[in-house]
RNA sequence: GGAGAGGUCGCAUAGUCCGGUCUAGUGCGCGCGACUCGAAAUCGCGUGUGGUUAUGCCACCGGGGGUUCGAAUCCCUCCCUCUCCGCCA
């Protein structure tokens, strides 16, 4: 959530925000007027109150009935008044409240402009692509060629867009999750355990409500909403709180599934495990000081990285351009591993600086020194990885001629295999 | 699922029966100051959050609603915690 001062001090600012990131600026024009509106009707309905307190406590004091009659008839008078405005002023606090829900974060200056993922910068590709002397399989026909990857039984449990691995290839998926995390321990970050399912509240504080609703699970009988990723319960760890200022950077980590609700047609896209509707990821995230925000993004960047560099995966670095910008981000790098059996670059990994938005929602606010006033945290969250799509690179990297994969070195001691077939 | 107890300003508690003098006392913690060469101890002062057209005013005693001129206090409802019983992975 962007902040409603802001809002009304430079409009132009968050106008052409918008517009950066190719929407219509117009909601500002009404979130200015409700803006003013409220308050003009906010002072009337405190000077109501003050009004009512006083003559009430002066009933309180006074001892001649008829006088307390008098002032009581008044006070009832006052209060038709109050009721009225109150309620018009809950009504504009609630339109209010629900147009800042659904404004976007303000991009950093730094973001390249662009109108779509088009337009995203590719700062660097890392590594050589692998020269094969076969023709390297994609991991949807290798994975039931060796028999570990199985889409029809997916489908028969739980429909479309869902699969089931086993054997050697679910250990793999089970000891890459132990791995990531490992690694990440080591690095400083603390490991959490959490609900895969959250309160409503808890997915506003993150950004996915209201604005993004349609792509979420949902109980509809316990406000139980199931996290398309685990920045959302990492988000609401901390709302409300007031943080010690000594204790930040927050460094955190976890695993989840993540459930995600994707309309696509069935198509190309959606062939393989790229795109699941549910999927496992390791993420990290980050509570930090404003002003440290921008390094904790390199630092977290360089984390990610270091896991590519040890899988021995060629990948590139995408800096997202405005038009492409996640609702809540700032500034997003995305990282992409090459499958040269599907010959695409798929995203594992996306690293955005979220700044106050979320802590503005969640209400996560820090005291630099005891007594001093709680200012709002900023927040980041990166991948570490997304699991599917890191197996797909995995598999179809270290294919070998007769359909055997090669385990990464890093990863032999977690899965407990040197090679899959 | 059944029976009972409870949720108050960082923590611990008072206040709730008998509505106004309670935004709320006390202890601890924390901050500033005094005393001291310095420290401990002691003493004094201060110490929630937010809104606002701001030396003021308004809101907040788990959430929501009601009664009343006025609610931490009375009524309804929801949530959560704890104890006992039942059932169960």
């Amino acid at each position: 959530m962007n902040d409603i001062r802001m809002i009304r001090e430079k409009p132009d600012l968050m106008r052409e925000a918008l517009v950066k990131r190719q929407m219509d600026p117009a909601p500002i024009d009404r979130i200015l007027a409700l803006d003013e509106e409220r308050r003009a009707k906010l002072s009337e309905l405190e000077a109501l109150r003050a009004q009512r307190n006083s003559a009430s406590k002066e009933i309180g004091r006074m001892q001649d009935e008829s006088g307390r009659e008098t002032i009581k008839d008044r006070v009832r008078a006052i209060n038709i008044q109050i009721d009225g405005l109150d309620t018009l002023v809950s009504e504009l606090d609630a339109q209010l409240q629900e147009a800042l829900y659904e404004l976007p974060n303000v991009p950093d200056p730094d973001v390249p402009p662009g109108k779509d993922d088009s337009e995203n910068v590719v700062l660097k590709t890392v590594g050589a692509l692998r020269e094969f002397a076969f023709t390297p399989l994609p991991h949807y026909e290798l994975g039931p060629k060796l028999g570990y990857l199985d889409f029809e039984r997916g489908v028969k449990l739980a429909g479309t867009r869902f699969y089931v691995t086993s054997g050697p290839i679910a250990k793999l998926q089970r000891g890459l999750i132990q791995w990531l995390l490992d690694h990440h321990i080591a690095r400083g970050y603390r490991e959490f355990g959490l609900p895969f399912m959250v309160k409503q509240d808890v997915m506003l504080a993150a950004g996915q409500l209201p604005k993004f609703r349609e792509n979420l699970y949902h109980d509809v009988e316990r406000d139980a909403w199931f996290v398309p990723t685990a920045e959302v319960p990492l988000t609401g760890l901390h709302m409300g709180d007031i943080l010690d200022g000594e204790q930040l950077t927050l460094n955190y980590t976890a695993y989840t599934p993540c459930f995600r609700k994707e309309n696509l047609a069935a198509g190309k896209d959606t062939r393989g495990i790229k795109r699941g509707f549910q999927f496992d990821k390791v993420e990290m995230y980050k509570y930090c000081k404003p002003e440290d925000s921008e390094q904790e993004l390199q630092n977290m960047f360089a984390d990610i990285e270091d896991i590519l560099h040890l899988l021995k995966i060629p990948y590139r670095v995408k800096q997202l351009c405005t038009g492409d910008l996640g609702f809540g981000s700032t500034k997003t790098y995305d990282l992409e591993v090459w499958a040269p059996g599907i010959g695409e670059w798929l995203e594992v990994s996306s690293a955005s600086n979220v700044r106050d938005f979320q802590a503005r929602r969640g209400n996560i606010r820090f005291r630099r020194s005891p007594g001093a006033k709680p200012e709002f945290v900023h927040t980041l969250n990166g991948s570490g990885l997304g699991i599917p799509r890191t197996m797909i690179a995995i598999l179809e990297n270290y294919q070998q001629e007769d359909n055997s994969i090669q385990v990464p070195d890093v990863l032999r001691d977690y899965v407990r295999l040197d090679a899959i077939n």
